[in-house]
DNA sequence: ACAGAGTGATTGAATTTTCAACAAGAATCC
DNA sequence: GGATTCTTGTTGAAAATTCAATCACTCTGT
């Protein structure tokens, strides 16, 4: 057990491929994203993840875990989106601990628009450059991988 | 062309499960890597990246291509490895622009220590957990997205 | 040789993210 | 009921990253 099991050449070109493919491709998307719509991509994700939810609103902590963001870093972040007028704060009936996040109107129609840009560049960038069968392995893969990193948190 | 596609069902579940599998990874790889060694996963890529060119050393772009970083972020990174006396910073002969990032025993000695942990910590949460001709995919298609992405920077 | 354009690396300020408290309300236990 | 503990969300300072400007050197063309 504290004996460590290098990984063989071929995992090792694999992690690495991987490793490397996924920086740039966040990369990208960041850039591509910032240069059309001045939004970061964490921004982007809360956005959609709201425009999902019912009446396009979630708690502070539902959000967060389902934008795989800390607390902290979601109060931020929404406090900059409440400025630019994408999303509104107001409090939560039942418990008055919390606070609830909504998609304004300006917010939703925004995301229309970026949405469809985001989609074309991930199509350009990872869909149509993946074969189908790979891109069915990555998704069992990164759900596999997802459930074990949640086993321990 | 303007007529966006969106991603049908199942694309859009693959999609979805890499954005959140690999951004909970990168996030738990940071931490332990933070907890167990006082190192961010950026800084911990540069290492390992001196640590295999021909003497340990390379000039400061090729350094930031290698590990996917920006020149300004790797000026900033390198700073900070310096400081911690991992790096040592040394004018590159041909070039007089040119700087000569090298790996030092004590930051030589440092990866050794952090490389089995980390190594660790990608089997059990990302290779151990994928089935192996799921990582194959995995290597293919990042191989793919990498070169995409390299034609357009 | 030398002006102009391009490259390599750094810098400091602005922005973003992390980290460590903190405050207020809910839940638990006796 | 009241003390204790846990959860929710925010805050400000510290750390990291991005962005734009700058400086020094090299290359190119004439």
């Amino acid at each position: 057990m504290s004996e460590p099991r290098w990984l063989d050449a071929a995992q090792q070109r694999d992690w690495r491929a991987y490793i490397e493919g996924s920086v740039r491709l966040a990369d990208l998307l960041d850039r591509d994203l910032k240069a059309k719509h001045g939004l970061a991509t964490a921004e982007y994700e809360i956005l959609v993840r709201l425009s999902e939810a019912p009446d396009r609103r979630l708690r502070m902590a539902e959000l967060a875990e389902y934008a795989s963001q800390s607390r902290s870093r979601l109060s931020h972040t929404v406090a900059r989106l409440e400025c630019k007028g994408f999303v509104a704060r107001g409090t939560c009936g039942a418990d008055k601990r919390g606070v609830n996040a909504e998609l304004t109107e300006k917010g939703f129609a925004f995301l229309e628009q970026a949405a469809r840009d985001h989609v074309a560049t991930v199509r350009e960038f990872f869909v149509d450059v993946i074969d189908p069968e790979d891109l069915e392995a990555i998704g069992r893969a990164f759900s596999a991988v997802a459930e074990q990193v949640g086993k321990v948190r």
